[in-house]
DNA sequence: CGAAGGGTTGATCAATTTCAATCGCGGTGG
DNA sequence: CCACCGCGATTGAAATTGATCAACCCTTCG
């Protein structure tokens, strides 16, 4: 299977051959985390980006209260900050929701590339508008949207997301998150969660497993959502 | 006054004389907008980036139900997405919140002094972080503060933001919003809002007024909203 | 076998929204 | 100058949502 960096960034402008190698090559000694093991942490010293290649992550940070809020979850060919070593410090961690793969990659070697690339830097600047559209679309889901409509929204979005790296197949597919997470995830409790997704799950929309939880019927969740796909801008604009 | 975009830079990276001359020139030609009125709207077609030179403008977006969720506000200085034009279409509108005054600048341009001048991309990149940093402390408020957390953090933020860029002076210091706004800025209701306003303002913390609230005792907010201004990250590193 | 991490359910409690009314300032048109 | 209108602020009461508390179950894994 190709690099899922390369399979991402390809999504989002036209990348030569020698694109595909350079990205291959900087990505190409990852190294393994365990499930729940934190990549990085708040308050560190930020290094090379993350790029992750298999598995999924997430940001989140921890309160004085001790709750957690997930921020972004990261699939496989998602990057960490292109530019986060101009901070002092991290202001979150970043934490591996599964086992993951994941590349670390210079600053100053994704500086190179991107000069050498400029496709490559369109791409990853285009994946950093995703990103941010993503963000606005949590903080809309988080002020504005029902419960329901907020976990439907959640998976929608994670779901074409999986879509657009081309891990969805013809069937169902399952998002290997755990209530807890998913919780974590839109604020809410874990009690809560658990009868939302029930009500999800009698409307045929979901199946629920221990540890993950199934999309069976998207087009009945993207009702119930109200989503819209268009923030996760799968058409961009060609520009000079 | 120095040019509020050259001032907020020159906060996020050294600049020399050529450097500001340069901003100066790129935002020569402002222009100015009413209380209310968008400078983009969801569905356009992005163009020149936008910067604000004076006054206050907010990211929205209005839900099929008809209500509002502001995801962030613009302060003098601060501009709008960088790459914006790889997208093909706005996911939200841009508004004043105040009468406006903002600056376009070109794509082009833009990547013109980008080039010539590198401590201009370093001041942008750092701004374009701690804006995602933002993004991410408002997801944080909505998922895991109480309501009265909410508020007081939102307002030490914005207190700071506004500290940052010179324009809180000695005294009190006045934020143009109105509690519908402050509403539309948390997820909650204008009545709640109200509520919670009223506490703090018991508080001796805050002072009220028709359109604006009033910061009297920062001090007292940052213990109530637990604000810890890390995120904001004043203290940048300095990178080769 | 025992412990830990999930998941599920019921009962109760607390935080917010919703609904409804009222007040007041500021600007506008007559 | 004055009546009127609209937005914003404010308050109380009722309704709703979601959190909290408390068990209990199951599966996995050492």
């Amino acid at each position: 299977m190709a690099n899922a960096f390369v399979h991402k960034l390809s999504g989002l402008a036209k990348l030569s051959e020698a694109d595909a190698r350079a990205l291959e090559h900087a990505t190409g000694r990852p190294r393994r985390y365990a499930a729940r093991a934190d990549l990085i942490r708040e308050g560190d010293e930020p290094g090379p980006m993350f790029v992750v290649l298999e598995g999924w992550a997430c940001r989140y940070k921890i309160l004085p209260n001790g709750s957690r809020q997930i921020m972004a979850f990261l699939m496989p060919g998602d990057a960490c900050d292109l530019h986060i070593r101009l901070l002092a410090e991290m202001d979150h961690s970043i934490a591996a929701v599964t086992p993951v793969l994941a590349a670390t990659v210079s600053r100053g070697d994704m500086a190179t590339m991107m000069n050498r690339h400029p496709n490559i830097a369109t791409a990853m600047y285009a994946a950093q508008l995703v990103d941010e559209g993503i963000m606005r679309a949590w903080i809309v889901s988080m002020g504005r949207r029902s419960s329901t409509e907020r976990v439907a929204h959640l998976i929608c979005e994670l779901y074409l997301r999986a879509h657009n790296i081309g891990l969805v197949g013809d069937g169902p597919f399952a998002l290997p998150l755990s209530q807890l997470v998913l919780a974590d995830a839109l604020g809410m409790t874990a009690v809560h969660i658990n009868r939302v997704l029930k009500e999800l799950r009698l409307a045929g929309a979901m199946g629920l497993k221990r540890g993950s939880v199934t999309v069976l019927d998207p087009v009945t969740l993207v009702q119930i959502a109200g989503f819209d796909e268009n923030y996760l801008h799968r058409r961009l604009r060609q520009v000079a």
